[in-house]
DNA sequence: CATAGCCCCTCCCCCGACTGGAAGGTAAAG
DNA sequence: CTTTACCTTCCAGTCGGGGGAGGGGCTATG
């Protein structure tokens, strides 16, 4: 199939499904009359493997590494579980980072009037150290 | 004083203290002679202002925004105030959004052995559709 | 007097992970 | 034959800076 299918049926635009290939991540055969690229059911398996493992943090070259582990057959699924643990641990810093400034700013929202009056206590904690 | 101790005080580096300088964030002024910036109180202030508007995950666009209101000794503390939610109602989009993303991982990363074998429930996951 | 060690400057390229657009080739339908 | 919908490559831009080259300048020490 075409690059538009292979997009379409793994949820990912043309463009990133393109990306993909100029960096050796997702190669398709190409047609050399044409050079069109052309894309088979294992490909779009891999497409969608990868946007995937994006849309759950994974970086390019974390995706990249899992494909590895995906296509070797005699992997050992030791280090995929390593790879998600420390992913899932990065993601817990993230939650607990943004949860306290969600509570910082909320607070800071609260304890503001909110009126027609320039004295806010929101510049006022920000411009403070 | 130079941008080297303006850039200590603030808690920044001198390189984003330049670059805030060059988008006309924080305009010091600049001496005739040797072309260096010269920063006063007043610009260290707005200097820690941003600073700690970036670490509230304020993009550049609203930083310069509410530095703006913060300027203004007029502004009713309203506009202030609505910005700030805003920001709180993305983040709290954001955390669901990873929250999920971790819940989804982790018990991916629980129902995989670990051993040896080459099969593995998150690469199966991922690779499902 | 030379050298070392800082501080400052501008300039340009680099990052990740794409996205947008220009300019042009290809294929199928009317 | 023309229109439409694909596809291609290539270049530039996004955001928020970081890295480093190449240069000027000040002070202190040998």
């Amino acid at each position: 199939m075409q690059i538009g299918e292979a997009a379409r049926r793994a949820g990912l635009t043309v463009k990133t499904v393109r990306y993909y290939a100029n960096i050796g991540m997702v190669t398709p055969r190409q047609d050399v009359d044409t050079g069109y690229r052309i894309y088979g059911e294992d490909d779009v398996a891999k497409l969608q493997f990868v946007g995937k493992a994006r849309r759950f943090d994974f970086s390019i070259g974390e995706c990249r590494e899992l494909l590895g582990l995906y296509e070797d057959r005699n992997r050992p699924s030791r280090e995929v579980k390593a790879l998600t643990m420390k992913k899932v641990g990065e993601i817990d810093s993230r939650l607990a980072e943004l949860q306290s400034l969600r509570d910082e700013l909320s607070s800071l929202a609260a304890s503001c009037d909110g009126d027609q009056r320039p004295d806010c206590p929101i510049l006022n904690a920000l411009s403070g150290g």
